[in-house]
DNA sequence: CCTAGTGATGTCAGTGTCTGACATCAATGA
DNA sequence: TCATTGATGTCAGACACTGACATCACTAGG
């Protein structure tokens, strides 16, 4: 992080990270698939979280109580991480590169993946899950990037229940 | 695309599509920024299908009417361009592989944001803005990999109908 | 106390992607 | 006729990443 802050992404070399961790080149790729990876450790976590609590809702809840269960799980889970100001330093330097986005964007394609796959477990219909799916992690990134915005105070959980409402009002009209 | 669908994308080298083409790498990498890029040419074009329904729309549409319209015309540009069978082939390829996958996710992101920023033009705030080009992105992208699945013969642009529809009833149910 | 095995790390050689610098060569136009 | 321009080739090199093998500390079993 700290080399990548200040040299930026592409101009930092893996035998640099290695050689400032104490370890080779070789050792750092035995712990990391390629070098992008070093920033999307414990991913999976995040994914866990948004899962359980879609499977861990009272069995008769709505689709609607799913999403925002997940939602503020997530939320949640990710402001008691490391902070906002690690999040703000780690998107800065994903939001200068493109290799780093695109790594990103795979990441949040794979949660949209495994919430949809939990709401199929729920016995929701293949298509209204995916999209589903996809909804809930276009509010997650949307309110995510208002989040760590520079001179936002808000907080993340509040932001992503601004982001339903502006969904709901947005599908509503749509009805005409 | 025949020595990816041959060989995987992986196990093709630069080297190997530059003498199929009769060129040497080199020249290769002036007209592609890199080994991926190949199945990516020519997306810009149905960004702007997309940006020109939308801005193109009557003045006094309501913001569903931009939506439709722009899946609408997106999602018959996107028949008429190469057809399905050759988009099967290419889908194929690109699901075979994480990093092509993740080109596609970053030209997705690109289109999203192109599609919110017309949608300010149009004079919609900044947030339900971005949310609904993420909306129609994942209309868009859902109704494609049903429409290039195995035994699908329906209309893309039926497909993305249904997507729509079903987005509808399900945002609808979250009124309770 | 010895020893075989195991896991983490180092070493090394090699492949493939991608870039910068410079050379070549044909087409174009004054 | 000659300078210019654009497309291509040539070459050397940086860097990411991988496979194969060596080393070495640690541990369990005798």
């Amino acid at each position: 992080m700290e080399l990548f802050a200040e040299h930026g992404f592409e101009a930092t070399t893996v035998a640099g990270i290695a050689e400032r961790a104490g370890v080779t080149e070789r050792t750092f790729f035995r712990y990391f698939a390629d070098k992008r990876e070093v920033l999307f450790a414990g991913e999976q976590h995040l994914e866990a979280v948004f899962v359980s609590a879609i499977a861990g809702a009272p069995a008769d809840a709505p689709l609607t109580d799913l999403l925002v269960a997940a939602l503020d799980a997530g939320g949640a889970a990710l402001q008691d991480m490391r902070g906002r100001e690690f999040a703000r330093a780690r998107n800065e330097i994903i939001g200068a590169n493109e290799q780093l986005q695109e790594r990103e964007l795979l990441k949040l394609a794979k949660l949209s993946h495994s919430v949809a796959s939990a709401l199929v477990e729920r016995g929701i219909a293949d298509v209204p899950a995916r999209l589903a799916g996809d909804l809930v992690v276009s509010v997650f990134s949307t309110a995510f990037a208002r989040w760590v915005a520079a001179d936002e105070t808000r907080d993340l959980v509040e932001l992503q229940r601004q982001g339903l409402t502006a969904i709901n009002t947005l599908v509503r009209t749509e009805t005409g």
